[in-house]
DNA sequence: AATCCCAGCAACCGCCATCTG
DNA sequence: ACAGATGGCGGTTGCTGGGAT
């Protein structure tokens, strides 16, 4: 049976978000707070779907969303992110506070992937293109130790932690949904992190500006990481970055 | 000046996960 | 336990602006 429509498709505007629906939806928002996106269109005086809204929110109008440039400190993490989590962008996004999982997307496959290729490296596998097609079993990815930090510590297992795990563990510790099999690169790469307590926390701005939000207590969850402290991943593994360090001066 | 091409990005679509009654 | 509703995610599409010809 397939699913019914999130919202009846007749009468509803698509394409580009006008200033007033902009306005709209900002001015709803404020008042109410994130909530049912099925219903607020209607609230709101929208004639646009819910997912719509959520979207046009979560990725252009959220008032703590830095926009401009990546800065290389960014790049760097997204590549480093990349190469652990592999597409799962709203992860990446997590652990980049005031960028969405679609810009990092976008960005990604407009200037990463461009970047790595220049450079020689498939940007699925995170290894040389030559290694990717006559690929040894054995030989690590000298790529990927050098994208990895060397504060992680993969000798530990904490099996109640990241959100990705599953994945990592379904592909053989290594994420990236390459064209050679990620089953080969077991026991070369285990990316069950153990890390220790942080020194960085969420940051207070984050806090304030998205109490009521599901989505920011899911980014910042409480033992996501196996801890109790809810923390960025950037962090955790020494990379803090300028807009981590922006994020805690916020608040 | 007109046209073409392409990169960048906002938005859509469909699927999956989770919640709720 | 189940089905339907809703939220969220990742892949893809298509519009737009700028540079090249």
């Amino acid at each position: 049976m397939g699913r019914s429509p999130c919202c009846e498709k007749a009468h509803m505007n698509k394409g580009a978000w006008t200033k007033e629906e902009d306005q709209l939806l900002i001015d709803y928002i404020r008042r109410h707070g994130e909530g049912c996106w099925r219903s607020l269109p209607k609230s709101a005086g929208l004639q646009r779907c819910g997912k719509s809204c959520r979207l046009r929110w979560m990725n252009y109008l959220r008032p703590d969303l830095k926009r401009g440039n990546f800065t290389h400190e960014e790049d760097d993490l997204i590549i480093k992110l990349h190469s652990m989590f592999g597409n799962k962008w709203s992860l990446i996004a997590g652990r980049l506070p005031g960028r969405t999982d679609n810009e990092i997307k976008n960005y990604w496959n407009t200037h990463i992937k461009r970047k790595l290729l220049s450079r020689g490296i498939d940007p699925q596998t995170h290894r040389p293109i030559t290694e990717t097609t006559a690929l040894s079993k054995t030989t690590p990815s000298p790529q990927i130790d050098a994208l990895l930090p060397s504060e992680l510590d993969f000798t530990g297992v904490d099996h109640q932690t990241v959100k990705a795990e599953p994945l990592l563990q379904e592909e053989g510790n290594y994420t990236s949904s390459g064209t050679t099999s990620a089953k080969e690169y077991e026991c070369e790469l285990n990316l069950e992190l153990s890390m220790g307590p942080t020194t960085c926390h969420r940051p207070e701005s984050n806090r304030a500006a998205n109490t009521d939000s599901a989505e920011s207590e899911r980014r910042w969850a409480p033992g996501m990481f196996g801890t109790d402290t809810g923390v960025c991943l950037c962090c955790r593994v020494g990379f803090q970055n300028e807009s981590c360090r922006i994020a805690s001066f916020q608040s």
